[in-house]
RNA sequence: GGGCCCUUCGUCUAUCGGUUAGGACGCCAGGUUUUCAACCUGGAAAGAGGGGUUCGAUUCCCCUAGGGCCUGCCA
């Protein structure tokens, strides 16, 4: 059986890290497997979805390399949820309840304060025929619960182990909500089945909904798939991710101008026995993504963990790799090589060109020293110029080290901090160079 | 409040009762680049606390503390 797995975003806000972890991993899965995946759009819920973040998910996902094999809106697939609403229905597995929302809440806060867990007491299971009419005709719309079998659930989850959940301590969940629409419970065990999913990997958050879904899917008369609930991704200070949602989104990463290959880098590794190294293709980590690795403790997302590591996958990435992006900022490849080693992200080699060929204003600490150096300066600058310059400089002024070498920088390129000076020097060429020597802003 | 899960260097983790507790990232130092960064080498750095079980616990059990998740007519 070729491995079938999912990812099923809502299409009711953007993409953020946590997403992309859950989308990778399935990716990876089905990658390794020979498998695929398939693109899963969760959106019964008609009011709270839109196309645009639809649309905005799958870009993200592409941007990100994940390409899926097959799209499904579940929008599309109610016939197929009626069907199994109303054999669920026939089997007395379904059943309508008409309690109000402040009424349930009311019940709940009732039970809590008395030390009791918040479960459905099944009121509804005993009104009688005439009571129910009663209720509707009052204009009342029933919702719908499934009945669970109040018997512990187990499985054994992929990475978590053997794992149960005793269904005795969950509200019959609602199915189906008093203005008849599918929440998303009974439709994603419906698609699983049509759509043959033999693996279902997503957060630990969903291991109460797994214990549900396993009886539902018996209900229906299909077969579960293996589970795998992954740990959730906790910020640096190992508080819930949630809250720093907006600024998470790969739509944010992307205008911040990290490559995607660090992202995928970093989330696939993290919260693994692996280390975290920069890859910059895929289909390589998709050979080592591997169950028995993954831990299941939360994992620390650190932002700045991301940036070092987007720095080391551009460190050793070639110019055809990027020319497309680096030639719209005016970077050849001359100078990429010249300054790849240097940056942390894509645009600082903007920065880098506009040092070599743009405009600066020379940092200048000692006059007399770089005016000396501007008259060293040859007139034809190659790869060994550089060399010669600061051993003729040397023997003019004596300086040497740090002392011959920090004046020179900070007035040909302004900053402390830089790529290879032997690299840059014949970039600049001779005239800028004497020009900043001479501390004129060239 | 209840249920489930988790807790080893700063971080991600290895260890399936006996180890100098290993690796990776970060950090520090040295080297190299006659500068910084990058790079190379080396170093410091950990079993949350308390009870058991055992000849012996990081490893098994219990308690406490801390963290995560669930407890919706959200997904």
């Amino acid at each position: 059986m070729t491995v079938t797995v999912r990812f099923a975003p809502s299409p009711t806000g953007k993409l953020h890290v946590g997403n992309v972890r859950a989308a990778l991993w399935n990716w990876l899965l089905a990658r390794k497997e020979g498998g695929k995946l398939i693109l899963r759009v969760d959106d019964t819920d008609a009011e709270r979805s839109t196309k645009e973040y639809e649309d905005a998910i799958k870009a993200d996902l592409q941007w990100l390399g994940l390409s899926w094999d097959e799209t499904v809106n579940q929008s599309d697939r109610f016939a197929q949820y009626d069907a199994a609403r109303d054999k669920l229905i026939a089997d007395g597995l379904l059943y309508p309840c008409y309690e109000t929302a402040e009424e349930l809440d009311r019940k709940r806060k009732l039970q809590r304060a008395r030390g009791l867990p918040p479960v459905y007491d099944r009121a509804a299971l005993t009104l009688t025929h005439d009571e129910k009419q009663a209720l509707e005709a009052e204009g009342r719309k029933p919702h719908w619960r499934f009945k669970l079998s109040r018997t512990p659930v187990a499985w054994t989850d992929l990475i978590r182990g053997e794992t149960t959940v005793d269904t005795a301590s969950v509200s019959d969940p609602v199915l189906i909500r008093a203005d008849g629409m599918y929440l998303y419970t009974l439709p994603s065990c419906v698609d699983d089945i049509d759509l043959k999913i033999t693996h279902v990997m997503r957060g630990e958050d969903h291991v109460t909904n797994t214990g549900v879904q396993i009886e539902i899917f018996k209900a229906l008369g299909g077969a579960a798939p293996a589970f795998a609930h992954h740990s959730l991704l906790v910020g640096k200070d190992g508080e819930g991710l949630s809250k720093r949602f907006g600024s998470l989104s790969v739509e944010a990463m992307r205008e911040d101008g990290l490559e995607p290959a660090a992202i995928t880098s970093l989330l696939a590794k993290l919260g693994t026995a692996d280390p975290v190294t920069p890859v910059a293709d895929l289909r390589a980590l998709a050979e080592t993504f591997d169950f028995d690795r993954v831990g299941r403790a939360p994992a620390r997302f650190d932002m700045g963990e991301l940036t070092a590591l987007n720095g080391k996958l551009l460190h050793d990435t070639d110019y055809s790799a990027v020319g497309e992006r680096l030639a719209a900022m005016s970077v050849d490849e001359a100078l990429w090589l010249a300054v790849r080693g240097n940056i942390e992200k894509l645009e600082d080699a903007a920065r880098w060109a506009g040092v070599v060929s743009g405009e600066i204003d020379p940092v200048i600490e000692n006059a007399a020293f770089t005016d000396q150096a501007a008259e060293l300066v040859p007139d034809a600058l190659n790869a060994a110029s550089w060399g010669d310059f600061t051993a003729a400089l040397k023997e003019k002024t004596g300086a040497k080290g740090k002392a011959l070498f920090m004046p020179l920088r900070l007035a040909l390129t302004g900053e402390k901090h830089g790529p290879e000076m032997a690299a840059i020097f014949p970039l600049i060429g001779a005239d800028k160079a004497r020009a900043r020597l001479k501390g004129e802003r060239a």
